[in-house]
DNA sequence: GCGACAG
DNA sequence: ATCTTGTCGC
């Protein structure tokens, strides 16, 4: 890690993830839940909070310039300025709020979750497509997601389910149960046509 | 050196 | 993530 730019977001992580809070939230009694996603076109990217209150869906897109490259693990930096601008619109209404990427299930235990989580101080759990770090184990009929021998989340069919903050592995577990949750489906939807209609 | 590598 | 038609499979 030569690049000193690179050097210093390690350090950030690290910092976010030493103040990183598992608590058990108990996902099964939250109410009001917010989930976050982004679509691009070109340096555009077109960032959506979705809401639901458990009977509604109402969403709010925030679109602005991002230039920071995709790098592995650094994720944060392309995404979480504008999915958090997204997200005040809401932010003092949901109880949850899902993020489209990792949380602890990261080399530094600090995935876009875990980052959104920390500097919100809200609780938040990180779904993701695919695999960036940690080693999967099979227990019965449960994988988890282990980083550094701890238990950080679940992979569920094709998707993996991990802390941000303020949750606890039960929550996680409780909410991969339900499904690929149906804010975060929304999210994709809306920020795609966000893009699209440009 | 080689392979892996969220979105 | 995005570029993109048809096509193989559950």
């Amino acid at each position: 890690m030569e690049d000193p730019l690179l050097n210093f977001l390690v350090k950030f992580q690290n910092l976010v993830a030493k103040n990183v809070s598992i608590t058990h939230l108990g996902v099964e009694n939250v109410k009001s839940i917010c989930a976050l996603d982004i679509a691009y076109k070109g340096n555009i990217g077109y960032a959506v909070a979705v809401y639901f209150d458990g009977n509604k869906y109402e969403h709010y897109v925030f679109a602005g310039e991002v230039n920071f490259p995709y790098i592995p693990t650094f994720l944060f930096m392309r995404e979480a300025p504008l999915m958090m601008k997204a997200l005040e619109k809401y932010q003092d209404q949901c109880q949850l709020t899902l993020v489209d990427g990792h949380g602890l299930a990261h080399p530094r235990r600090s995935g876009i979750a875990t980052v959104i989580g920390v500097l919100l101080n809200i609780p938040t759990i990180g779904v993701a497509k695919s695999r960036l770090f940690g080693e999967e184990v099979r227990e019965g009929e449960e994988t988890y997601i282990v980083v550094n021998g701890e238990k950080v989340g679940v992979k569920r069919g094709k998707y993996y389910f991990s802390i941000g903050n303020k949750v606890d592995l039960v929550d996680v577990i409780t909410l991969s149960r339900l499904g690929y949750p149906e804010a975060l489906k929304l999210a994709d939807k809306i920020s795609k046509e966000a893009k699209g209609k440009r």
